[in-house]
DNA sequence: GTGGTCTAGACCACT
DNA sequence: GTGGTCTAGACCACG
């Protein structure tokens, strides 16, 4: 389930995290559910398992899952624990990036309708389960 | 006029070019102004010669300012240009974040609310920031 | 007549000796026809007099003008001794770039064409912007 | 395989994006087969390591080739892709030469003749495996 | 070991 | 004086 893009620039131990937390927040993984071993995992992704060690470490330090010595991985947080830590963090990118758009004076008229229209696309994809649906225009 | 913070992670030249962008934004600069010398520059901000090159260069091959060799460096967008050449990435990043959203189940309501703030308190701190005249304390 | 191009990388002395090279091949300027002098021609064009100065000592070195102190400068080539100066170097050029689409896997059959598209859109402006005669054949 | 020309004119991160650009052409390169590191072809060139740094930089940002910190540096374009998009620009220096051409009065014919020749100088070479053997006329 | 960044200082062609 | 190029050597984050 936990999907790496090699070409990527952002770090890999990165996208582990940002995997589990996208599996978490889609209800595919809730809490105490077992993650593959580093082992398994660096298999699966052909990938050096010092990269994995290191990704679960990360994880582990931001309280997003817990390890049991011989047992295994697992996760340490329910969607909605997950949603109420990160709220913050998404809140301040949207600020930089509305800044962004003021500077460039773009109306807030047309901020809003962007949102409504990426609001709607986003509940389309949702409600289809898969295949993204094109939004006119 | 251009400003850097040398604690900042993000690259120096990448600072130099948000900073000369920024400043045809507000007019300031405006299309076939010249720009301060490399060495110039690099003495004002006590920086190696070098970087500040680095960041020309970089703002040249995206053909914000050109330079010509023995006579130096010169905005090539006025603020429109450079407006409508940024617009499509800012509504890309934008949709990013609100993806990010979307996700953590934030509301459309909320994220509204949260433009028009952002939006009131940008055109609050230009008034401020432009008029020499204090209105109100 | 003569024109520079101030955004250019090409050094402007060398802008002046194309543009010179031009007027004589298309007949406007003759043998020993007199070129404006190099205070005239400076401040027709905004340009530093020493440029002009290094450009006409350039032209004259390659045998394109003369200079006839306390007189003037004169062109010294006719039109088509200039053709047979050049047309080695043009030639050179042109081995060059067929190289390059050699090496693109271009075919020759579609090079040819282009070379015909190319004469044919010469000779149309040329009819067009010069004198008028036969209409198209 | 890579290989420069200290000589030469052509500053050197040029003349490794021209080294990359023709093996990739000639289908020593594909996509995704990784390039020598900076370090290591800073040694074998004999060059310095912040030179290679650049170009490979130039060639990332044309979308030549893709880096990976920490990983390696690696072929973006398969040769087909290159190709399509080398096409337009080498056209355009053809159409460049050809008006100078037309210009000196070069006839149609004598071009045709000469990127005949071109042509065939060319597959020559090529099939003899880079000695140029002119056929007697 | 990999690429990314920055510094320091040099030489060149051009104006 | 300007920008363009190259060298030499350093530190960082990443794998």
């Amino acid at each position: 389930m936990i999907r790496i893009d090699q070409r990527s620039r952002v770090p890999i131990y990165e996208q582990i995290q940002q995997s589990v937390e996208e599996l978490i927040l889609t209800g595919i993984y809730t809490a105490d559910d077992q993650l593959p071993s580093v082992r398994t995992l660096a298999a699966d992704l052909a990938i050096n398992p010092n990269t994995i060690q290191k990704a679960y470490h990360l994880m582990e330090r931001q309280g997003l899952i817990y390890s049991l010595p011989g047992r295994g991985s697992f996760i340490a947080l329910s969607a909605d624990d997950l949603r109420s830590k990160r709220t913050p963090d998404v809140f301040a990118n949207l600020d930089i990036v509305l800044n962004d758009l003021w500077q460039l004076r773009i109306s807030e008229n047309d901020v809003i309708v962007h949102v409504q229209e990426s609001h709607a696309a986003f509940c389309n994809v949702a409600q289809k389960g898969g295949e993204p649906h094109d939004p006119a225009q």
